[in-house]
Formats: structure tokens, sequence, C-alpha cells
RNA sequence: GCCCCCAUCGUCUAGAGGCCUAGGAUGUCAGCCUUUCAAGCUGAAGACAGGGGUUCGAACCCCCUUGGGGGCACCA
């Protein structure tokens, strides 16, 4: 397929950390520029001075590098269409925000806060139409005079048609109307001087060369303002596309700000660096988010990115809000995991294993007991932090004393399990080679000779070696374990087993 | 309340009028494998919201209803 090189825009606000959904957005945008062979640019949107949050933008910076979301211009690597902050492009915004006041395509309100709420009191006492009623746009250059006079404070508001109707194009959506008597003469720059949403993103996309806006579909309400701007300015508005938005997995409501809500009552949170701190692989997400909206055939669940790039194609947006597919991305992750390379592996579990095991992560590298484990846990997990949990008996200096009802597997008496135990502990006392191999030979060859069914024999070895009934494969933990731990808990089981009267009936 | 958007298995999706007795995935359930738990394999149940049109023919086009979502700030 051949397209012309896009030019998009991820456009965060940092009053807040870098949200899943988000990630979504700059995801798809991404997605779009690297198949155009185009221009992914980051912009940040810091005009909301009284919601900044001062970690957010490292936080946004951070989720983006680790999603592999690679900016071509931008915070930190510039660009020829710079500055790529709003906050140092007021007077960009201030310039063209009085030329349309020049043009009478805007105009100064004089309103205080008090007086348009008052306003909208009045308005809903009547039932009538809350909204602003334009008194400004009516006043005589003698009343806006005397008002600059008071030294009263303004706002630029657009001054929108009050009749007719605008048609525009959204590429998910096809052609939207709406009638122009509906829209707001909305505030274009504040009275601090600082451009709204609308005013700065319409300047900014234009001067910015922005080809297409792909963003979320709760900015499709306002398009029609922007429509107006753009038509004001005399400016060709770039292509839209209005994405699904993402739902709470229940497919009630939007997924909110803070966490998301699953069915059966448990939350997931909802912060990209929330998704790396729990153990999710950024591959896995990255691949998990794409296809929220989008498919790559309809088939195929797990590919690169090379392959989600190649054939991204934003006709191919779903226009349907989706629910979170929470249980897909468990697992998708565990999916990606078992694709792993064991060194890979071990990598990335280390820093997850080191706060888990209080263990120094170089310790831990260097720990032979470690690496003969990865493999016999990799496909036991869901995500990164799955592994501690797994082998942190490993690396404990005693575990729990298992109870004889642990001990004694089932249609097994209290007695042949001491035979058994008694029998395992001589064995393996008397193996040359403690290792994997050797261990499971000899066990296997004494199932044999024991004339016992696999299970008699391996679990009271489980539970009396790691105190849990469930464990890795049963021979490389022992190897891990090591032997001298392994003789001594197994014959503190026995010890447990004592005399056998109490669990006569087992 | 007003405006706009949306509507395929529980969920994510394929489906651009005949390839659809609707495909894939996840989740659920069952079986196999098996030293536990997983993983893996096999199988099962599971959807075109409803009603009208248009057409030789509709999941796909139009209308209505219903349901869901979004927006109505000197926030983005």
């Amino acid at each position: 397929m051949i397209s012309t090189p896009a030019r998009v825009r991820f456009a965060p606000s940092p009053t807040g950390f870098f949200h899943i959904g988000g990630a979504r957005t700059a995801l798809f945008n991404w997605l779009y520029a690297r198949h155009t062979g185009g221009q992914f640019i980051l912009r940040i949107e810091d005009t909301d001075r009284k919601r900044f949050h001062p970690d957010a933008l490292q936080d946004h910076l951070a989720g983006l590098r680790w999603l592999g979301l690679d900016w071509d211009e931008g915070p930190e690597v510039g660009g020829d269409y710079g500055p790529y902050f709003q906050s140092q492009r007021l007077s960009l915004y201030q310039e063209w925000a009085d030329w349309l006041v020049e043009q009478g395509a805007a105009y100064r309100c004089y309103c205080t806060a008090a007086e348009l709420s008052e306003m909208r009191e009045q308005q809903r006492a009547g039932k009538q139409k809350v909204g602003y009623d334009r008194r400004c746009r009516w006043l005589s250059p003698a009343e806006r005079a005397a008002r600059e006079a008071e030294g009263r404070s303004w706002v630029i508001r657009l001054a929108v048609p009050l009749d007719g109707e605008v048609t525009f194009h959204d590429v998910i959506r096809g052609d939207i109307t709406y009638a122009n008597a509906e829209l707001q003469d909305a505030v274009l720059l504040k009275s601090d001087g600082w451009p709204t949403y609308h005013l700065a993103n319409v300047i900014d996309d234009h001067f910015m060369k922005i080809t297409h806006i792909m963003r979320g579909d709760e900015w499709l309400s306002s398009v029609p303002l922007h429509w107006h701007l753009y038509r004001a300015f005399d400016w060709e508005p770039p292509v839209w596309a209005h994405l699904p938005v993402i739902l709470n997995p229940s497919g009630k409501g939007k997924v909110s700000k803070r966490a998301i809500r699953t069915p059966s009552g448990a939350t997931i949170p909802v912060f990209v660096h929330e998704y790396q701190q729990m153990g999710y692989l950024a591959e896995a997400v990255v691949n998990f988010l794409s296809g929220i909206g989008w498919a790559l055939d309809g088939e195929t669940e797990i590919y690169d990115r090379k392959t989600a790039i190649a054939a991204f194609d934003i006709h191919h947006i779903q226009a349907s809000p989706a629910a979170f597919p929470a249980e897909k991305l468990e697992w998708m992750n565990g999916m990606y995991i078992r694709q792993m390379a064991d060194e890979a592996l071990l990598q990335a579990l280390l820093p997850f294993l080191s706060q888990q095991l209080g263990i120094d992560a170089g310790t831990l590298a260097a720990d032979k007991r470690l690496h003969l484990l990865i493999p016999a846990i990799r496909e036991r997990m869901k995500t990164l932090k799955d592994a501690g949990p797994l082998i942190d008996f490993i690396w404990a200096d005693d575990v729990p004393i298992p109870t004889a009802t642990d001990l004694i597997p089932r249609k097994t008496t209290c007695e042949q399990t001491c035979v058994i135990l008694q029998a395992i502990i001589e064995r393996l006392q008397g193996l040359q080679e403690w290792d994997e191999a050797g261990i499971e030979t000899a066990l296997r060859a004494l199932v044999a000779e024991l004339g016992v069914k696999a299970g008699q024999l391996f679990n009271p070895i489980r539970v009396a070696v790691t105190g849990r009934r469930v464990t890795p494969p049963l021979f490389v933990t022992l190897a891990a374990v090591g032997r001298t731990p392994t003789i001594h808990r197994l014959q503190r089981a026995l010890q447990v087993l004592g005399d056998c009267g109490e669990h006569a009936d087992h």
C-alpha cells in the first residue's frame, strides 16, 4: 500500500500520569507514522496551570520510552517545528487570537466567573438551555471601551455562526453534521493570557504541519468548533480520526482515571507505569493495546510491532467503544514470557526477584539455582511478579513444617508413606551427582522397585521439602534446594508422621 | 435535558450485499497429557439488539425503536 508520509502527534496534558487509554492513542498514532514513513510528534499541552502535576511529564516520557514509542520531534529530541511545549508558545496563541478579534471572528468577553455562574443559575431555574448567552458579543464599541477603562479582565471567545450547520469528515465515522445553533462561543484565550485547548491545538497542528489528528472520541463534539477556527484562519484542517473510547471491562462506562473495575469487583490499575511495575512486558502491552479497536487480520493474535506497522490501516479502526479486555492481557503477557529466551527472562526477572526476595540483583544473577529454575517456572507465570512466590522457598532459611495430612498421599497409609520416605532418604543420600537428571533417574527407579504410583512417592517429597503442595517440577526443585536441606527436611517429615497410629485412617 | 457517536459470542475482534449453516482469540466447561500447579493438545457451549424497508439476495445499505457511550468549563 502506498501512503504519503503522515505527521501525527500525541499531545498529552501533564495533569496526571500516563494512562493506559492514552497509551493506546499514542500507539495508534505511532503505528500510523511508522506505517507511512512519517513523523510521530510529541507535544505537551501544558496550558492548564491549575491542574499541572510536576511528575506527569516525566511519567509520560518514561512510559512512551518503555513502550518503545519513540518520537521524532518533541521534548528532549527537539525538531524543526518547536517549541513542543505549549507553555512556550504563548505569544503565538495571543497573536492569532488578537488577529481573530481584528477579523471579527472572535471577541473579547468581560464576564466574570461570578456573572457566568449566575447566568447559568438563572437558565437552569427558567428551564432554559444552559450556555453562554453571548452578552459580550453584542457590546457596542463604547460599552467595550467602558469596560476596558474599568480595567476589567477579559477572555477571547469565538463568534460562531448563529445558524446554518457544519459538516466535517472523520475517517473512522464518515460525515458528521452539527447545527451551529448547538455550538457555544467557546473561550479561546483565558483571562490570564493562556490559550484553551481549542485554540492551542488548532494553531499548533497547523504550524507543526500535522496531517492527521488521531485522538480519543471524547473530542468529537468539539470538532465543529475547531472546524470554524480553521475556516476563520483560512487554514486547511488535518484529517480527523476519532478513536473509540475504552470502557470498563464490564462495558459500563468509560475507564476511569484512577482504576479499572472488573465485573468481579476487582480493580486493575490504569497507569502505564503500573503495568510496568506489575510485571507486564512492554511488547505484550503494545501487542495487546493494538488489538483494541483494530485487528491485524482477524486471525492472528500474537504479532510483533514490525508486523503491526506493516499492516496498520487507519481505515480499519473500529468506531464502536471497546471494553478493556483485561483477561486477554494476562494471557498475552504469559505468551510473551513463554517465548522469551532464558537469559532475557532472567534479566527481566532480576529487579522483581531482587525486591521480592530481598536479595541483591547481582547476587541473584550469579546464583546457579536461579538459572536452573527459570525454564521450570516460565510457563507458570503470567507476569514477571509471579516468579518470586513460585520459588522463594529456595532462598528461605527454612520452610513451613508440613502437616501429616499434606504429607500422606491419597489412598496411601501413614505407614506406607513412612516406608517410602525412608527409602527416598537412603536413595538420595547415596546419589553420586546431585543434579536434576540424577535425581529423576534414582527416584523413578525407586517408584518401580517399590511398586507404588509415581504420585505416592513424589508428592510427599514435594510437601516435605518445600512445605507446599504446589511447586515447580520436583526434580529441578530438589536440585536447586540442594542435598543437605532436602535430606534434612525429609527426615523432619518422617518425624512429623511419627507414631502412625494417629493417622491410621488416612 | 439537549447534541453527537456507536451496536457481531460474557469480552476483544474478522466480516466493505452473495465466499456466513457468521471465522479467530480470550474467558468458561469437558477430555487427554501428567509428580503438584501450570503449559500444551483436543473438543463443547456461546453472537449478527428488535422491527420495518431497499434488493433476486442483507451481519453488511436506509428508517424507526431500544440499548450503550461521549460531549455540553476561563480542563484538556
